[in-house]
DNA sequence: TTGAAAGCGGTACCAG
DNA sequence: CTGGTACCGCTTTCAA
């Protein structure tokens, strides 16, 4: 491995004026600097980070925490923050929560370990105190924090437009699923879905669930449509549990959208692949990556931030799990 | 920040005898060693990985180098990966290299550059001289290599699967689809398959294709049914194009599977979802990272490996974009 | 069984 | 403008 030093040899000067041409800081003669450059390439040098980062007290990683990477509306996230931070010459250390306290802790611990520079946390942490240690500037991404940047889609606004729409389109007895309790952006959306069809005329019933993996879901499926038969319209946690009632529902032989409608949330890649293609409140998750991340890197370079809160706007996407309805009807 | 020399202090102890019971080495006195561990716990000190790491010259991280995590195939490869090396200590970086060569050369800069103990790709890299520099065990995913440890599916095999598969519930008329030459698993399958066409009666077309996403994919699929109206069973490089197909012949009314046969590749999590719900050849994502994962730490530990190359197999997953074949028929 | 001290490969202060 | 050198926090000889 080359190291400064040799390089300090090779170009015969000092490790001090070497470090100053890779950091480009202080004053270097013109000549001298080219001379340096071109021992560096001869030498094919690249820096130590880990020295580097041994005395500045940073490295060039950023941690990210996601519950699941394997869910589908991870990988957009990430994708977007890998884009971002990437083209600030950051890099990502990776880490799957599941949603454990004690998962997380780890990886707190190796981010510290590790001298990150920031992270951006996707999961959930109802101990936000957790994080009041940290030496590092801290994101939260799909869920809101008062002290925290964060960044995150308008859930209740989601919850209140998924019933809207679903109340609009026809439905009268509404099964409303409630999420996780410990899953915040669920939560959110029940609530806003619960605003809206406490004060419609719909009859509605509300389904605890303690999950949003697709093979409990189909669980919760069934019980739906055992408990409450005669439900017209289903407001899913997710597109994942969406999916789920959508098969029950064509097990059932019920005809989707007629007897049935359906709504989830994300609109996750495979939402339009689902049949029918499922009606959903979309999440733009590429763009919520990317706007955490620009948020971290503000306060990396302690810039200032505008807004410390981001709330994406969420979206009806009209698909074939909801009816059609005429614009001057 | 507490480090080994608050430790040391607060034990009245030196700081090598710390770093003895911290890594369990050389001598240590019970008492003392007791004595230690309190004032570790009571500082809550945890060692500095970065400082470990510079004198070491070995991190605890692993790089991991996929294409693109948001196709679907490769969270699970991930998430394979994490879990295995997690319980052993270790953490990822993770990078997407987009199958560009250049963003593979500043990871390998990047990994380098961290000191990471090992890493794991699954990206092109027809160029495997880059990995020869490496002073850290490579491992390969989803592509074998002569040189390195690597596991992959038998693609060549479920190339041939899919195609007798399909041969064998009836099409006459078959369309194969050619992926991306640079992407050496997709050429597999196509050859696979081929082999298989070309000493059947079957007539057949070979469709070229340079991309494997979904937008992409659309487009082909149109061709397919301009060029080849009259075939009636489609291999798809992958489930991501099996399904833009089975959108285009549900736009243009082709009764699936009776009219047309449709088989994909991967077996990615939303292909149950599909409608017709997708028939495919099932690669064991999950099991593949995780035998990858193992691989590599075998590699980073010096135990010897019994096999280099870890083939697993591919299996014909029947769902319904397939006709049923009567077992004694 | 323990401690002193020499690095690991950088950065940055201070002197010249 | 440049060089010498003291760290950063840890591991590992070598002596005691």
């Amino acid at each position: 491995m080359v190291t400064i030093r040799d390089v300090a040899k090779e170009a015969g000067v000092s490790v001090a004026t070497v470090s100053r041409v890779l950091n480009s800081t202080g004053y270097v003669k013109e000549d001298t600097r080219v001379r340096v450059m071109n021992t560096i390439k001869k030498l094919n040098y690249s820096p130590n980070e880990v020295a580097r980062s041994l005395y500045t007290r940073e490295s060039r990683l950023i941690g990210l925490l996601l519950p699941d990477i394997t869910n589908p509306f991870f990988p957009q996230l990430a994708r977007g923050i890998e884009d971002e931070v990437h083209s600030h010459g950051f890099r990502l250390i990776l880490g799957n929560s599941d949603e454990q306290l004690e998962k997380e802790l780890t990886y707190l611990q190796t981010f510290t370990q590790n001298h990150v520079v920031g992270m951006i946390t996707a999961t959930t942490s109802l101990a936000q105190k957790l994080y009041e240690g940290l030496t590092f500037p801290v994101v939260f991404l799909d869920r809101s924090s008062d002290q925290y940047p964060s960044v995150y889609a308008d859930g209740f606004e989601g919850g209140k437009l998924a019933a809207e729409e679903i109340i609009k389109r026809g439905s009268k007895r509404i099964t409303l699923i409630k999420g996780p309790v410990n899953v915040k952006p669920a939560q959110e959306r029940f609530q806003g879905s619960l605003s809206v069809l406490s004060q419609s005329d719909a009859d509605f019933y509300v389904l605890n669930t303690n999950s949003l993996a697709f093979d409990d879901a189909q669980k919760w499926a069934k019980e739906i449509f055992q408990k409450y038969p005669e439900t017209d319209g289903i407001i899913a946690s997710n597109d994942i549990v969406a999916t789920a009632v959508l098969h029950e529902a064509f097990r059932l032989e019920k005809s989707v959208p007629d007897d049935l409608q359906v709504i989830g949330f994300d609109d996750i890649p495979q939402s339009r692949f689902s049949f029918p293609a499922l009606s959903t409140i979309r999440q733009p998750a590429y763009e919520m990556g990317k706007q955490a991340a620009c948020l971290l890197m503000k306060c990396i370079k302690k810039e200032p931030l505008i807004q410390k809160q981001v709330q994406l706007p969420v979206t009806f996407i009209e698909r074939n799990t909801t009816r059609k309805v005429e614009e001057h009807g």
